[in-house]
This record gives C-alpha cells, sequence and structure tokens, in this order.
DNA sequence: TTGCAGGGGTCAA
DNA sequence: TTGACCCCTGCA
C-alpha cells in the first residue's frame, strides 16, 4: 500500500483504535492529544490512528516492519467479520459486538504478558501501565524515534538477574516478588509440566496453561489471560470480575461460580471463546455492567 | 486535611 | 474457604 518515508498505510476492517488499546488485554498504549495512540512493542515505537475509517496508518513504520511485525500484532490476516459472525449467537453477544466493533487480540510477546499479568492482580490499569513503564525504563533497551525516548520491555533473563529491591522500584508491591521468582524459574528452561502436556502444548517457546498455574503470581485467570493475550489459546476465556459480573447478569440471571461461567463458555462459545470474552469485558466495563 | 475502604487475583493456612 | 497482601484512588 501507500509508502511515505517512514509512515506505512494498510486497508483495514474492524479496527478502532480505542477499541484495541482500552480492552484492557495491553498496558504500554496510550493516546497522545491528537488522538493518536503510541505505544512499544517488539522493540518498536510506533504511533496509529486511523484515515477514513478504513485505512490504518502506522508512524515510524516501514513496509519491512509492517510485514515482519505489525501486520501479525495486531492480527491483520485474521478475518474479525468471520469471529463476529460466529459469537454472535444472542441478542446479548450481538450488542456486546455491535459496541466493541473495533476490537481485536494483539499477538502480544508471551513473557511481556506473562509479567504484565502477574502485575495485574487486584490491581488497576493506571497502576498496572506505571508498574509496567517503570520496569520498561529502568530495565528495558532504549528506542529513539527522533527526539523522542521508549523503553522495550526487559528480558525475563535481564528480570531474573536483578534482586528483589531492584524490582520493587516498579512499585507493584506484593507482585514483586511474584516477578522475581516467576523470572527466575523461567530463566532456567521450560518447566516440566509443559513437557509433558499433551493438551494444549503446541506453541513454541510458550507455556500451556498447566505449565503456567505453578509459576509465582499466575492463578486460573492470570494464565488465561496470557493465553489469550499472547495468541496461544483462543479459547481461553478469561474471568475476572467484569466478566462474571456481566455473565451472571445477562446470562445466569443469577450466583454463578467460576467453575460453572468457563464450563458454559467453553461449550457455547467454543474456540472462539477468548474473543466472546474481549467482547463481553469491553462491553461490561464500559457500560457499568452489574456494578 | 486526614482517614479509611476497596480494588480487573493469588497464596497460604 | 478466607484473610492478607502493596499502594493508590476516591470519598466522607
Amino acid at each position: 500500500m501507500n509508502i511515505n518515508s517512514n509512515i506505512y498505510k494498510t486497508k483495514v476492517k474492524d479496527f478502532i483504535p480505542k477499541h484495541v488499546f482500552e480492552c484492557g488485554q495491553c498496558f504500554r498504549w496510550t493516546m497522545q492529544d491528537d488522538g493518536k495512540y503510541t505505544g512499544v512493542a517488539g522493540g518498536r515505537a510506533v504511533s496509529v490512528y486511523m484515515e477514513n475509517e478504513d485505512t490504518l496508518v502506522i508512524e515510524n513504520c516501514t513496509e519491512e516492519d509492517f510485514h515482519s511485525f505489525w501486520h501479525d500484532y495486531f492480527d491483520l490476516g485474521r478475518d474479525y467479520g468471520e469471529i463476529k459472525e460466529a459469537v454472535s449467537k444472542d441478542d446479548i453477544m450481538k450488542e456486546a459486538v455491535r459496541f466493541g466493533s473495533g476490537i481485536r487480540l494483539l499477538k502480544q510477546d508471551f513473557n511481556e504478558v506473562l509479567i504484565s499479568f502477574i502485575i495485574s492482580s487486584n490491581n488497576r490499569i493506571p497502576r498496572i501501565m506505571k508498574s509496567v513503564e517503570t520496569l520498561s525504563k529502568l530495565y528495558g533497551e532504549k528506542i529513539l524515534w527522533g527526539s523522542r525516548e521508549f523503553f522495550s520491555f526487559p528480558t525475563i533473563n535481564t528480570l531474573a538477574s536483578l534482586s528483589l529491591e531492584d524490582i520493587n522500584l516498579c512499585r507493584a508491591g506484593f507482585r514483586c516478588k511474584y516477578i522475581s521468582n516467576t523470572a527466575k524459574a523461567l530463566s532456567m528452561g521450560r518447566p516440566d509440566t509443559c513437557k509433558e502436556c499433551t493438551l494444549d502444548c503446541h506453541f513454541e517457546n510458550k507455556l500451556c496453561r498447566k505449565a503456567l498455574l505453578p509459576l509465582s503470581g499466575i492463578g486460573p485467570k492470570v494464565a488465561d489471560c496470557i493465553l489469550l493475550f499472547s495468541g496461544s489459546d483462543y479459547s481461553s476465556f478469561p474471568t475476572d470480575v467484569w466478566v462474571k459480573r456481566v455473565m451472571e447478569e445477562l446470562y445466569f440471571k443469577r450466583e454463578a461460580s467460576l467453575k460453572e461461567i468457563a464450563a458454559f463458555a467453553r461449550d457455547y462459545w467454543g474456540e472462539y471463546a477468548g474473543f466472546a470474552q474481549q467482547y463481553l469485558f469491553y462491553y461490561a466495563r464500559e457500560n457499568g455492567i452489574g456494578v
């Protein structure tokens, strides 16, 4: 498509930056005063915005960058029209899909998602973003874009080499020891549980749910987030308080256990459960469902 | 201004 | 199954 110096433009469907970056899946994208979203991923810093509702513009991106990284990161090879149709099995989901029509699930770096979602437990988004940003500033690689400085997320080996006092500087509180423990465990290599697992363990350099759960700071919800937001398992259905509320209010019409909700989602949406979760989550949070 | 409850979960008892 | 956890925010 159009290439003008370091600005790359491409036609897209089903992509609305606000929906993509504010649906709770990522912590390193912020809206600028001019409405563009600026973020760091894969050791690159870019700004993105839509032009004429069907053209995605990526600043500081070459054609090579786009094809080797951003196309996959933004999941542009997937037909979200098909996804929406598949999950819209009732009026509730039809409404949620209409509301979050521009959501796409980003394929984020596995280790970055893993550490970021450890930080997310019992925590609020602005604070999670601050902790992730601080970790990157202190221990990531500097990325220059003109006169602007950005920082990549630190590697697992770097995090593993740090003392707990070093990690405490990101002010993630009691989660810092989880980060430290888990980074150390991962830097030792792939856990045995993952090698034995035959169920979900088909992705390279990643871990399945069974291998994630023993890691410090990773429970069922965080594990599901890691699998979904790294593009490892789209049938994951992370159930946090918001999703629980919306499921109870709109589907169950009563209180329901996490186990019940997970079973329902698996049966009802199958391999697309993760996409359904994201539409519901965004719909529930933006509309205060169940508050 | 100060004080306190509670938060997009996990861990340990 | 339940309370503690670090720290920040909102609100009285």
